[in-house]
DNA sequence: TCCCGTTGTCGATACGCATCGACAACGGGA
DNA sequence: TCCCGTTGTCGATGCGTATCGACAACGGGA
């Protein structure tokens, strides 16, 4: 193993300066420089993180918890762990997966062992247990969800309350007589993950604020069965005109083709809006008009602040919870604008 | 934060008998074994990771490089990533994640800065360029997927030609008298993923065995517009009972649907087997006859190997490359045996 | 009784790096 | 010329743990 302690041989220098030179911390003549950067180039140093961690007390390590238990929402998860990643990343750290099914002794796992300087949790419950542990924690925590106590944690994620209301407000504007949400999985439901009602209230508030009927459709049993039996009932419930509200990324696929099946063809005599990513709307056809959960930018923001609650000279945000405004895309499976 | 030192003090005993006590590495008395186990119950006494590793060589965290770049497979991707962490928490090591776009570069620096103890590859190419500078390394490194040339690393994967074989023999079986492959987008072509090719190659010798006639639909367009051009040509050249596979999970729920949409219903006067998870398979309508890609079973198998590896007690396998057997169900989407 | 092997514990050291205080060299102003 | 501030480098130390050698206590066999 190479050692700056060998850099330093070479370059002729002590170890002290080549960490100088690595770090910055201390003004290094061009001269010196260049020598020790020839040197760690020629021995291909790199540093030794255990040891960098044990005198910086400082890991270079994000610990991401995601939701892998059963009964999680695993559609989608790809692109928030993806952009978590390149993030963290792009600020030379790394990041140390851990599922949730650890609960709260992987946070303090993660903490206590000094694995990481800061944590990233998904998948937070509206009374998530772990909160309370994470927020006692002595490194940074940031939670991608908003629970309904947060204790002093910050958050991120879309604003769901707003997004259940841009997907009613533009069916209303569409003409619709009646709004029907097709809602999740019993399992889902009884964890309380906050976005499911939190998109509920902002819908029904809405429906109510344009006069607009609702009905919700909960639970709902996952896969094709499920999406029969939601559909069937959305039907009778629906009226002529019926605008259907899918906030559940695995149920607008079968949903759609439920609807298809029984001769209703979105975007004509009805229509549909799901709350997915795009890539989910775009994949089938016709193409679902959606509110897009952008689970890039709220990944990005929870890193922007991460990094910035990590970085002592900044000062932490403002305000703790930061809500993503999501997207309406208008697509074929809404009626045309009138 | 509480160190082993505190601990000792607690216990009235050595530092080095606290670790002593934790690694088991020594005999220690009943008596001192409990005065040190209460102490450190008390403390919530926490190794230091960092310290830990510097001391030890051993970081006790498997490096895990995933596909996450664009033109990559992530369909099915979590199944492995779960399993693996799964695996890795029951030895009571972490995961650290790397996305493959580091290439290279990422693997050195895992093991060049002592991160990890070992590491994982994800979604191999045939010739791939990271296999020599993996091969390189201090640490053991297991890949997941079969390259031409493995330069002595272990590999696990799905038996892809076997898997290949085992679904033509299936249509041969049920009198089909022709078979379409319905493959990949030229992306996925183009990296010259390596079971892209060995899947084909075991379709095609078990075809030539049964003197049945085969056809290679690719590349193939992703989402729909793909699906239907491929369906097309299938049914151009696939003869009166054409038996299709598609080795493509993100293709079979596409093709199916082109399909019905022509009035060929898989399971009457044509066949449909697709390679891709019992989830994905059970997920459509009908149900589809798949060849299972068992990723949980290769995780498992890889990270059995992993820490055989790492244990330096135990032997090296014997066999580089260890192939799971596929499994195929039979469900909706085939003709019913004769 | 004496000797030696075993068992249990301790002190000391090393792991590789970051950081602090010290200080030499140098230059500019009085 | 002398003094002092600045710049650049070094030696020493500590981070928390694992591990090695030493050794005391003890017991059994000759």
């Amino acid at each position: 193993m190479v050692t700056s302690r060998d850099v330093a041989r070479v370059a002729g220098v002590s170890q002290s300066t080549v960490s100088y030179v690595m770090s910055g911390r201390r003004s290094i003549s061009a001269k010196t420089r260049q020598r020790v950067e020839a040197a760690i180039e020629q021995l291909t140093y790199q540093p030794n993180a255990g040891a960098r961690a044990l005198a910086s007390q400082r890991t270079q390590v994000i610990g991401l918890v995601v939701p892998f238990g059963p009964g999680a929402d695993t559609t989608g998860l790809l692109p928030f762990i993806e952009t978590i990643a390149g993030c963290v990343r792009d600020e030379d750290h790394d990041v140390l997966l851990v599922t949730a099914n650890e609960g709260s002794a992987g946070l303090s796992r993660l903490a206590g062992r000094s694995l990481c300087d800061a944590i990233v949790m998904m998948d937070i419950e509206a009374d998530d247990p772990r909160i309370p542990v994470a927020a006692a924690l002595q490194i940074p925590v940031i939670l991608i969800g908003v629970p309904d106590d947060s204790a002093g944690l910050c958050c991120v994620d879309l604003d769901f309350p707003l997004a259940g209301r841009m997907a009613v407000a533009e069916l209303a504007a569409l003409g619709h007589d009646q709004v029907v949400l097709i809602g999740h999985p019993a399992e889902v439901v009884e964890r309380d993950i906050n976005f499911v009602r939190r998109f509920q209230r902002g819908a029904a508030a809405a429906a109510a604020a344009h006069g607009l009927p609702h009905h919700v459709v909960a639970p709902v049993a996952p896969g094709r069965a499920g999406a029969e039996a939601a559909v069937e009932e959305a039907l009778r419930h629906g009226g002529e005109r019926p605008g259907i509200v899918v906030p559940n990324s695995q149920a607008v696929q079968p949903v759609l083709q439920a609807l298809l099946d029984r001769g209703r063809t979105p975007g004509r005599d009805l229509s549909l809006i799901g709350l997915c990513t795009d890539t989910v709307a775009e994949a089938s056809t016709p193409a679902v008009t959606n509110v897009s959960l952008e689970p890039r930018d709220v990944s990005r923001r929870a890193m922007q602040t991460l990094f910035r609650l990590l970085d002592r000279r900044r000062e932490p945000p403002a305000e703790l919870v930061d809500l993503v405004v999501p997207r309406l895309t208008r697509r074929q499976t809404t009626l045309p604008a009138t």
